[in-house]
DNA sequence: TCCGGCAACTTGTTTAAACAATTTTAAGAC
DNA sequence: GTCTTAAAATTGTTTAAACAAGTTGCCGGA
């Protein structure tokens, strides 16, 4: 639930152009209107607005107005995007999720594990390694490392359940900000052994470190996909310098 | 060279945590201060902050302050992340750029690329092929179609030069957003033709649809990377439903 | 020593206003 | 009719102020 006004004027436009009450390619009401519509002030109203420009909704025009540039992505495959765990992905996706645990284990950094997560060398971190099945079919190799002293007490039930619930819910720890790579990888021993990978002798790979609200990057996650079921989306709007 | 206060702000700040000046890890001067350092008012240091915070260097956090967490990223093979041209990036990537014109002809949308690019169907387009040389390498194999009214006058010599210079420069037609979808996807016979591939099945595509500041799609392009030679950073921003 | 509570500081949200920059529209001159 | 010019409308930037909400630290009381 939205308590910020900004928000709930977000949503409700967002709504609008989903729903095609605002046409792609129309303009949206001035803002001066939109301020009568929504009884708040300008800077509220443009807050909205660049938040919706970001999710490339919307492209804002000096002196002419702002123009509806969303248009509905068909659903091909495993769409990915913004900050989202695999059962919310697969649940917007129309897909049965599924996980099987494999490892579930307390480890110490050394040094190839710092320079490889980021993690500092001497740390105990717990390495969960999952696999993920989307209708049944094993599509998805999953490796997390979360730092033990800000993920305490994980659980086969809670890895195979989610983890970010977990974190979010039980433990209360916000999560906010998720620096990702996007890489092409050889296909391992342990994709073919897990996974059914038909010939492919690739995997498309997401590597993330994930920090929580105090700016402290307490996981480090690695998702290995099928080529044919990855799909990642991405606005970008241009900076001017 | 930035005109608005806010982008003076945001460079220097930027800068100041790329130098180390400001600490990974640490705070930044409260808002208040910065207030007092840039002679503003507290809502443009906002603004600087907020970007400063979807490009991953800061992240707010309430009551406390506003925290570094920028890390300088390694520069292994070439990175990508948002609106940029090839020749860009590889300059970015201290690499040296060279392209190959394969083909510079006019085609009409017929049903099946207006259902791929969502160009409307019997629009006239200029349809691009190149292949794109790192140190001497060739790895990248781009495509791209331009609305012809949109982006007349195309020759050899600008596309092996760069296209968006001249659309931005010479055309004076400036660009905003791009909408971007990344998949792997099985080699085809061009990229093995034209391609130094090894024994790869597969290549990392980024397809992407880039539109005008009049919010116009003006560009369809497809660009096809060699494996190990492809890397793509995103950062995201949870937000708060 | 421990704990409560208050004060100070910090970021988050909202309003109001003024001016700049750009585009569109309309009025007017020819 | 056509062109020029002015007015209106729209988004972009900046300032100022007030209050809300969260965290820190200090001080005093038990």
């Amino acid at each position: 639930m939205p308590r910020a006004k900004y928000q709930t004027i977000y949503q409700d436009i967002k709504q609008k152009i989903e729903t095609g009450e605002y046409e792609f390619q129309k303009l949206i009401p001035s803002e001066n209107s939109l301020v009568g519509i929504y009884n708040c002030s300008r800077n509220t109203i443009r807050r909205a607005i660049f938040e919706l420009a970001e999710g490339g909704y919307v492209q804002s025009m000096h002196g002419v107005g702002v123009r509806v540039i969303y248009q509905p992505v068909s659903p091909t495959a495993f769409s990915m995007g913004g900050i989202e765990s695999f059962r919310e992905s697969a649940i917007r996706n129309h897909k049965v999720p599924g996980t099987k645990v494999l490892n579930l284990t307390n480890i110490t950094v050394d040094a190839r594990i710092a320079a490889r997560t980021g993690f500092p060398e001497g740390e105990e971190v717990c390495l969960l390694q999952r696999v993920r099945y989307l209708d049944g079919q094993p599509l998805i190799l999953d490796m997390n490392m979360f730092l033990t002293s800000l993920v305490p007490g994980l659980t086969v039930e809670i890895a195979e359940r989610s983890v970010y619930d977990y974190i979010e819910n039980d433990l209360g720890m916000p999560i906010v900000t998720s620096k990702r790579r996007i890489t092409v990888e050889r296909v391992t021993e342990l994709d073919e052994k897990w996974l059914d990978l038909g010939d492919y002798n690739c995997m498309a790979v997401i590597s993330g470190k994930v920090y929580n609200a105090d700016g402290v990057m307490f996981e480090f996650t690695q998702s290995r996909h099928r080529p044919d079921y990855f799909s990642f989306y991405d606005t970008a709007v241009r900076k001017k310098l």
